[in-house]
DNA sequence: TTAATGGTTGAATAGTTGCTCAAATGATGA
DNA sequence: TCATCATTTGAGCAACTATTCAACCATTAA
């Protein structure tokens, strides 16, 4: 691994210069792990339905069509990575978003697909 | 599976307005590939090292510190995914960014990483 | 206390992913 | 043509993930 292209001193400080754009590992899995949180279809589903209301865990299961324990995982990823909170009230857990950057990113993703296409 | 809580018509009113929020199958599977795609430290170390300029296959590999394989195989979900674009010159592929919204994104989500410990 | 309901958790498992290795492709130049 | 370099590709495998199922915990109400 890791194998330079050979000689070629122009490589060198291309490889060196990008070394300095990347982010140090921490930063980096952090990154990660968020964007990783957002890139399943039932976390997104989850996600798309707070965009407006809180929902408990019984609602969104309905709303993603699975099971309350399927969601209940994937709320327990989405709470760890610090996408959403809760409150409980009764005997329900009520999850929302947990900042507006969430709600932003959503609907830029969204724009970005429909617009996406079009300059293929 | 979608079991729901038991009566309470505010369940169903909430349930709905929330799938009403949900985009349509298929426009959440390419959102949800799309944030995948960078739901990756490789992934995300080739983003971070385009950012400012193009590189070619085995310019990565040495800043990503892997295989120009393993590489290679990253550079081309990037590919499919519309994330970056790339221009053959000689025996090289130059890989760069495809458009500002990722230069953006990318800057975006650092600085959330930064503050999102500060509130907790 | 008991029963019922909403939610969480852990084990099991099928499916997916990221890497390595070896082989193939494509471009350049002798 | 042949050799070399940069890159891509496919198979194989270990590690990870999303779901299901069954058991458990927590709150409410009798």
């Amino acid at each position: 691994m890791t194998e330079i292209c050979r000689g070629h001193e122009e490589h060198r400080d291309r490889i060196a210069a990008g070394r300095r754009r990347v982010p140090d590992r921490e930063a980096l899995l952090e990154v990660a792990d968020f964007f990783d949180a957002l890139g399943n279809p039932t976390r997104l589903k989850i996600l798309y339905a707070l965009t407006g209301a809180e929902l408990c865990t019984c609602d969104l299961a309905s709303i993603a069509e699975l099971s309350v324990s399927a969601i209940s995982h994937q709320l327990r990823i989405l709470r760890d990575r610090k996408i959403i909170s809760f409150r409980k009230e009764g005997k329900n857990v009520f999850y929302r978003l947990r900042d507006q950057h969430i709600v932003d990113l959503l609907s830029v993703a969204m724009e970005h697909m429909e617009e996406g296409p079009a300059h293929g």
